[in-house]
DNA sequence: TCAAAAGTAAACCGATTTGTTTACTTGCTG
DNA sequence: CAGCAAGTAAACAAATCGGTTTACTTTTGA
């Protein structure tokens, strides 16, 4: 069970007036999830959530405002899932963020995979709602910050363009997950290892042999030698 | 202006019986893309492509079918786009890739990017209508088909592992920059420069200098070293 | 205990949706 | 030039949409 997938309930122990607002927030994320949002109407989020329509709109003036709360809940759904493995201390950041990529090839591996659910709803809205929109910014923000906190501590040159090529990496199965609605074929430890040996270590190939000291001396003049990394072609 | 901007308009020299159909495909591709699938009504599609409802149920009896038939557009305008491209003898395979690259950065660096047109389709209809979640599985194929035909011939083991990883960034590239709106911040050419790197090349990072030659010598007992490249951290 | 708060169920509203039909007009071709 | 194919414009239909309102019931807390 992936970490998005798991959606724990802990509905009690939470003030009782806001049960009914997660649980149409919940019923919501999964019908939009499934269905989409413009074909997802209120009268069906209201009956999957048990709630009348009087409730919701108590809770959500409007439609799109319900939407907002998805996306937040999702971020946070998210976060909350994640919190555990970055707590940890018996792994490194590599390590963790080889994890985080374990997990996701899980959860798009699933065939009831719909997508990342914020990428869907900037296809729905972009350039339509403007607090969806900024939504959906938030939380694709706040994945970019989840490897940037993973990556700045790492002896990598530039961490920041690290963290993004690592999302570049998550979209990109992500969205090829969703519509080939295959096994990704590659080995995705392997891509990230690369990706993150590229940028912790200087990485030259050699050939042929021999190879002169004084080539390998002149790569960064002046500046030391990062960890030696071997990598399988 | 990027390869999937241009739409040629090569509505002479075509059968005047099927400039119709290309008018209500081309608007109402110009409507899907900009505001979604669902959110884009029938009534809007006949009034930006100058045809009467009556007409446009004609050529496309359902508006699914009609979706249907914009993504085939979708595909057979990049596809075009592509062409002349791919068939330059004065480039290598690593160049076109990296044009393609080039390309792409341009287009998803306008502001009026919308994300991939057959992603946003399966966020609206999968599991919904087969026929449009067909065309978006061809789409994407088609993709990995042309990265396939680039890669088979290049100095790889992996040649389709290859061409599924630039999938995968072209396809992250996009996703991130959809939602995130913002100038992509990496260098994607060294990037995809790199992805080629590791697969065309045994790669080996080294440190601490001096380097020992038994260490290099040992990297692959009896085999060849593939060729020298260097790369800048 | 009792009144306010919060919830339900269902009718209702106007706007919009996809899709159909009718009456009329244009344009090509034998 | 006659006639048919193909087009337009607009009314129409049935369903559904987001959202409101009304009448009634349950829960809750001082």
């Amino acid at each position: 069970m992936s970490i998005m997938r798991n959606m724990k309930n802990e509905n009690e122990a939470v003030p009782k007036k806001a049960i009914k607002r997660l649980q149409i927030i919940q019923a919501a994320f999964k019908l939009f999830t499934e269905n989409g949002f413009y074909a997802t109407g209120v009268d069906l989020i209201m009956r999957q959530a048990g709630v009348s329509k009087r409730t919701m709109y108590i809770y959500f003036p409007t439609k799109n405002d319900l939407i907002v709360a998805v996306l937040e809940f999702y971020r946070i759904n998210y976060e909350r899932g994640l919190k555990d493995l970055l707590a940890r201390n018996d792994l490194s950041n590599r390590e963790k963020i080889l994890a985080i990529f374990d997990d996701a090839a899980n959860w798009f591996g699933d065939a009831q995979f719909h997508g990342c659910l914020a990428v869907n709803a900037m296809g729905e809205f972009a350039g339509k709602d403007p607090a969806i929109e900024q939504a959906c910014h938030v939380f694709k923000a706040w994945e970019l910050g989840v490897f940037d906190k993973l990556t700045d501590d790492l002896q990598v040159n530039n961490p920041k363009d690290l963290a993004y090529e690592l999302l570049v990496l998550l979209e990109g199965i992500g969205a090829i997950a969703q519509v080939l609605k295959q096994p990704c074929p590659i080995d995705l430890r392997q891509m990230v290892n690369r990706l993150l040996d590229s940028h912790q270590a200087l990485t030259v190939a050699v050939w042929p042999l021999p190879v002169e000291q004084t080539t390998l001396n002149k790569l960064i003049p002046g500046q030391p030698m990062p960890p030696i990394v071997f990598q399988s072609p």
